[in-house]
DNA sequence: CGAACGTGGATGATGTGTCAACTATTCCCG
DNA sequence: CGGGAATAGTTGACACATCATCCACGTTCG
């Protein structure tokens, strides 16, 4: 284990048990890590990042392909400006537009583009294998059905109660709800 | 069941199944949430980020608080680059200096000082608390070895064959190493 | 009608991460 | 000794996220 017995070790057992602090700094270490890969993997096999990614596929799986701005900051759990940033660096590549809302002169809506589209077309297959790869292939069945309620639980703890008043976020609807059965959808 | 056929579907499902696609947006989702959560909760506790946390975290872990540059970046698994602006950021605030090394004429040591210790000391153990309460306190113990063994095999994977050739990285060596997680040091 | 307030969205400043050069030193080998 | 090659680290350009602020439009209510 290498447990050096470092100074503050005194100070944080007594907050966190000595396996919670192991499954701790592993998932911390695996996280950054396929984070990092996935980002890479994805912009070295396409021209896109995750993040276009992410919302090319909130435009894609849309009906006519097109979403208003604050709808989209809701479906990605983003802040808006920083959605306001990224589809004006996707706009200057081609990938989406913008056009104006009849109904409410306010708003607007990010349409994707031909272009944007066969990008997610080319980058899609390749990412979904990726994380084939790099994660399912590593896990059993029930690894999988653990991953999965582990997560459901740290979110749902994470998007109500206080914790969700504290973010102040463009209040997302039903933590749990917003993800339909078999939507295809890999947010990923 | 609102299964509304995106166009995706089809093309996402050759290569994930169904439930592996559950947990898999679950997981991004979550581990999204929570890195927001944590960055958020240490900057508004703290007058430090989690970068910074993790850069003190090392030097504090350090015998004599000082560490080479590359030696962080390998025990963090940051890029070198990456460690050397924010470092220069963190000597900006005071929070480390740099130091020559006398026995080899390009190196430079990172040492931590007094405004970096007391930082740290500050920051530590209310972050803890929130690891505790947002993760640990959701999940059983079986669910903690659990979240364990799966980021250790993901992990694992990560770094070893051929995607850690393919990162080029400056070679970490045990995978299952220091990890910049809490630890503080009182004295040392 | 019109003032007050809420909402949709854009913008600019700032901090941060990545990539590709680049400098300076040390190592290695003849 | 000299001349690469490797190593340690920095720098600049760019992509990205966040925050606070601002503006335009819409809603409500007097």
């Amino acid at each position: 284990m290498m447990c050096q017995l470092f100074p503050y070790a005194e100070l944080v057992t007594r907050w966190l048990e000595a396996e919670q602090q192991r499954a701790w700094r592993a998932y911390v270490r695996m996280q950054g890590e396929l984070n990092a890969h996935l980002s890479r993997r994805m912009s070295v096999d396409s021209e896109i990042s995750m993040a276009d990614f992410a919302v090319l596929v909130q435009l894609t799986d849309s009906a006519d392909a097109r979403v208003r701005v604050l709808e989209l900051a809701r479906l990605l759990h983003w802040e808006k400006s920083r959605i306001s940033h990224h589809v004006a660096r996707m706009e200057k590549r081609g990938l989406v537009r913008r056009e104006d809302c009849g109904s409410d002169g306010r708003g607007s809506f990010v349409v994707l583009t031909g272009l944007g589209r066969s990008a997610i077309e080319e980058a899609a297959p390749s990412h979904a294998e990726t994380v084939r790869t790099l994660v399912f292939d590593q896990l059993t069945d029930d690894e999988v059905e653990a991953l999965r309620e582990i997560s459901e639980k740290i979110f749902t703890r994470l998007t109500t109660g206080e914790c969700a008043a504290v973010v102040a976020r463009c209040d997302a609807d039903d933590p749990m709800e917003v993800v339909p059965e078999e939507s295809g959808c890999p947010e990923a």
